[in-house]
DNA sequence: GTAGGGTTAG
């Protein structure tokens, strides 16, 4: 033992040989060398050609080749659990430089996690912060963010503060963000700053979750701490405000980062091309696009996707149209979500043939169509009547392995209402049920506009209730028709119960449009409720269509109220309308016609004179 | 693999 080096301490003397069996030769040898050094080669050299009886006397290994040893049976017994303390009698498994050499060596998360508990099994051990650090960044390190919760939860102990800022990253990385908001909160109490790193990290995953007031408070933080930032975080700000539509600061920024002779990544300049498009600004769009040419960074398919889906989204469809042919020009290939975007575009702008001749083009150049293709023009199909069709590719898609979701039932759904074949679309409504897919409100306002637009009210007001009942919101056309129908069927009493009780549960005055309830009542005759109703609209800040006004006012004009006429005409122009050709003839021949109202024609020639 | 994209109502 003379001779045994200085590191004693983390020397163990191993017993028991028999456990050994399962070894690999390789390790033997290394044992041998071991040996050797103890001074007993020629007994080893002996052994080595009985490699079982190798391990028959006492052999003094460091703690790196036990733990390889231990680490080693751990991954390939099943019940290691069961023989490691007879097998290792003389080991101290709670040793801190022991267990941390076998969870360093032991790869696989689980099987650490199982050492781990059997560690907190052997006495003493259970409540040793050290362990837990250790396992703790262990699940950190494989990124198993709900294990690591849920081991926290557990054991309630406080790891240290580089463990915790590692584990905030992970939780952002596994969209646990509040968690990992909390986190940094404590970490933040505590006074230990994170690095620029971590607090990059929570803006990316703060951006990619729009949720930007949280962007402004951390970065409120960051100065606090005197953070000095990087391009990365001006970038996540940059989007941040391209989320809140405040994209001329977006911009601004941009162009401090540019001269300061930085480059942010490609998608803060697609992210700001995508923000400029959805405000119709394209000369800024133009202008990031150049910025990014003159950086190097060129647009790729990320970005003009962008332009092109919001160019169709914009009804600028030719535009788009437009830009995805020049680039097919310029030598791009359209991958499969460039295509089902134009196909959508060309759907959705009711050029079928476009999308279709699309939709071959694509095959034939190899794409293969996808959930989203199919779904974008089967949807075409059913809005422009192609119901075989539309029914045969809804087929094709479950063929090749698409399963039924809520998305391709609605699809359904609204393509079998659309096309008035309300029935079936219940049918399918109630098929949704018996397969367990989840019905959403596009299910319940799809069906209520459908049978609405049938005339069929009392399906259209079952479905409305049930929309209700099941916590979802109308759609102002589903809420507008079925309103309108109640009327025309002349149950416009109950459709202005129905409105206020819709007001009452404080629905958004978007959806509440009280046209259909003026047209009814008017149609009625009921014009002194009309006027009351016009009132009510204009006192709250309400805008009837313009078709509703000259309605009116044609009502009004025929049923000789001519004072009620001229006065929904003056509110018709102080909402900025225009007074139509056929209007004022109408008014002012009824004006004419009878001597009674001539000095009516004079207010009239006022209210005309400000046309 | 390396921050990102497209589908159903209106």
């Amino acid at each position: 033992m003379a001779r045994l080096p200085s590191f004693f301490s983390n020397l163990y003397i191993r017993q028991n040989p028999k456990s050994f069996q399962g070894t690999t030769p390789q390790i033997r040898t290394r044992n041998l060398s071991i040996d050797q050094i103890n001074g007993s080669s020629e007994e080893v050299l002996q052994h080595s050609r009985k490699p079982d009886e190798i391990f028959a006397q006492n052999q003094i290994m460091s703690v790196s080749e036990i733990a390889k040893e231990v680490a080693d049976r751990i991954r390939t017994r099943p019940r290691w659990e069961q023989t490691l303390l007879s097998d290792f009698p003389t080991v101290n498994f709670t040793d801190p430089t022991v267990y941390n050499e076998v969870l360093r060596l032991q790869s696989n998360v689980f099987l650490s996690f199982r050492f781990y508990l059997w560690l907190r099994s052997l006495n003493g051990s259970s409540t040793d912060p050290a362990l837990c650090n250790v396992m703790f960044s262990r699940l950190v390190q494989a990124n198993a963010a709900y294990a690591a919760k849920n081991f926290l939860d557990d054991t309630k102990f406080e790891p240290e503060p580089q463990h915790l800022e590692l584990y905030i990253r992970c939780l952002f990385e596994n969209g646990l963000i509040d968690e990992a908001l909390d986190v940094l909160d404590r970490l933040k109490l505590s006074g230990y700053c994170v690095s620029l790193e971590t607090w990059n990290s929570a803006l990316s995953h703060l951006v990619r979750t729009k949720r930007v007031d949280v962007v402004w408070k951390l970065y409120e933080d960051m100065m606090a701490y005197g953070v000095v930032t990087d391009i990365n975080t001006i970038s996540h700000l940059i989007q941040a405000f391209c989320l809140e539509n405040n994209v001329a600061k977006g911009y601004e920024l941009l162009q401090q980062v540019l001269e300061a002779g930085h480059a942010p990544h490609n998608i803060v300049f697609t992210k700001l091309v995508s923000a400029f498009c959805k405000n119709h600004d394209y000369g800024k769009v133009s202008a990031v696009l150049n910025n990014m040419i003159a950086k190097n960074c060129t647009p790729d398919i990320y970005t003009y996707q962008e332009v092109i889906n919001r160019l169709c989204k914009g009804r600028m469809i030719h535009e788009g149209l437009r830009i995805f042919n020049e680039l097919k020009n310029r030598g791009y290939f359209p991958d499969r979500v460039m295509y089902t975007t134009m196909i959508n575009g060309l759907c959705r702008n009711k050029d079928l043939e476009g999308a279709r001749k699309l939709w071959f083009e694509m095959i034939r150049n190899g794409i293969v169509p996808n959930e989203y293709t199919y779904i974008a023009f089967i949807d075409g199909l059913w809005r422009s009547g192609c119901i075989d069709e539309a029914e045969k590719l809804h087929k094709e898609m479950l063929n090749k392995g698409y399963g039924e979701t809520t998305i391709s039932f609605n699809t359904r759904i609204n393509g079998l209402c659309l096309n008035g074949k309300v029935e079936e679309a219940r049918g399918l409504f109630e098929e949704m049920n018996g397969k367990g897919i989840i019905r959403d409100s596009i299910t319940y306002n799809s069906l209520i506009k459908g049978f609405s637009q049938q005339g069929k009210i009392t399906e259209g007001m079952y479905f409305f209730n049930e929309l209700l009942k099941n916590g979802f919101q109308p759609s102002t056309a589903s809420f507008t028709l079925l309103i309108e129908k109640l009327c025309e069927a002349g149950h416009v009493k109950e459709a202005e119960t129905l409105w206020l009780d819709m007001r009452d549960m404080g629905f958004e005055p978007a959806v509440l449009s009280l046209d259909p309830i003026l047209l009814g009542l008017s149609k009625q005759g009921h014009f002194s409720e009309v006027m009351q109703w016009l009132g009510y609209m204009i006192n709250n800040g309400a805008r009837p269509k313009e078709t509703t006004f000259e309605e009116l006012i044609k009502c009004l004009s025929v049923a000789d109220r001519v004072d009620d006429a001229l006065y929904v005409l003056g509110s018709m122009l102080n909402m900025g309308f225009v007074l139509g050709e056929s209007i004022c003839h109408s008014l002012v021949d009824k004006l004419c016609r009878d001597n009674s109202h001539h000095h009516m024609g004079t207010s009239l020639e006022k209210i005309l004179e400000r046309r």
